[in-house]
DNA sequence: TCTCGTGTTTCTTG
DNA sequence: TCAAGAAACACGAG
């Protein structure tokens, strides 16, 4: 489930390989991975290259090389592995960089992630240009109030999922912070009030981050998140019965009650 | 066999 | 030109 603390924590996967060389570059040209890419420019550039660490920045990742940079998004589906040196590329392993010790690994099944290469010691443009995160100043009362006011008629947890405005917020993250605010998960975004939005948006990336960003913990049983997966959860709060819609496509839990 | 899904991009409509 | 909604992408799990 790739959001924001989950990339975070698969960003310190390749961590062992740091200063190592990369002896060799598998990978699969034709994977809808590599869309746009040139494979011949990135596995020449990665062979022999040193691995010198990795960034995010909500759900994108920036792995530096000695000669470039890799940049990642993992879908919904993609997972950073740091396997054994012997390890034989399996058919989902779009990107295995060999190491002396260890393989540093790109798997996806569905093929929505994304690898992109920037040759060069200055990290790419798209990195560059990345809205503010949202623990960043940039991310201000103000700023949401504009845009909040742009996208009015929108439903709030659609707008939510807008990476543009709230890097790194994925579906469970948007439930669980529209939960906080006890309103419907429909409600237009020209009617929600930006300061607690605000507030509620810091507080559950914030936590995110310090529960399943460092160890892949579970948030506490206070949270949705424990029980908005299936049909039958109940709300932790008042207990009543949870709600699961499909709203413009994404699944949307809410408590029919708190958010009445 | 059929349905569902943690994400983004592109196309269509208003 | 911009905002909003829907479809498409590819595959495993239940």
């Amino acid at each position: 489930m790739p959001e924001l603390a989950e990339v975070a924590w698969y960003s310190r996967e390749w961590d062992a390989g740091k200063n190592d060389r990369i002896a060799e570059v598998h990978l699969h040209p034709a994977s809808r991975i590599f869309r746009g890419e040139d494979c011949t420019v990135l596995e020449s550039a990665l062979t022999g290259a040193a691995y010198l660490g990795a960034q995010t920045h909500g759900k994108n990742l920036l792995f530096r090389f000695s000669t470039g940079w890799l940049g990642g998004h993992l879908g919904m589906t993609g997972e950073i592995l740091c396997l054994p040196a012997s390890h034989a590329p399996e058919k989902h392993d779009h990107l295995v960089l060999r190491q002396r010790a260890r393989c540093l690994v790109f798997r996806d099944p569905r093929q929505f992630g994304r690898i992109r290469f920037h040759a060069g010691t200055a990290p790419p443009e798209w990195w560059l240009s990345l809205p503010p995160q949202v623990h960043e100043r940039a991310f201000s009362v103000s700023f949401l109030t504009n845009w909040l006011q742009r996208h009015a008629r929108s439903p709030l947890k659609a707008a939510l999922l807008d990476q543009s405005a709230f890097p790194g917020i994925g579906n469970w993250m948007a439930d669980e912070i529209v939960w906080r605010l006890r309103i419907p998960p429909s409600t237009p975004c020209g009617s929600v009030p930006a300061a607690a939005l605000h507030r509620e948006v810091r507080y559950v990336a914030r936590r995110a981050m310090e529960i399943i960003g460092k160890d892949w913990s579970d948030p506490p049983a206070s949270w949705l998140f424990l029980h908005r997966w299936k049909d039958g959860g109940h709300c932790p709060a008042c207990q009543s019965a949870l709600t699961r819609e499909d709203l413009r496509g994404r699944t949307t839990c809410w408590c029919p009650v708190c958010q009445a």
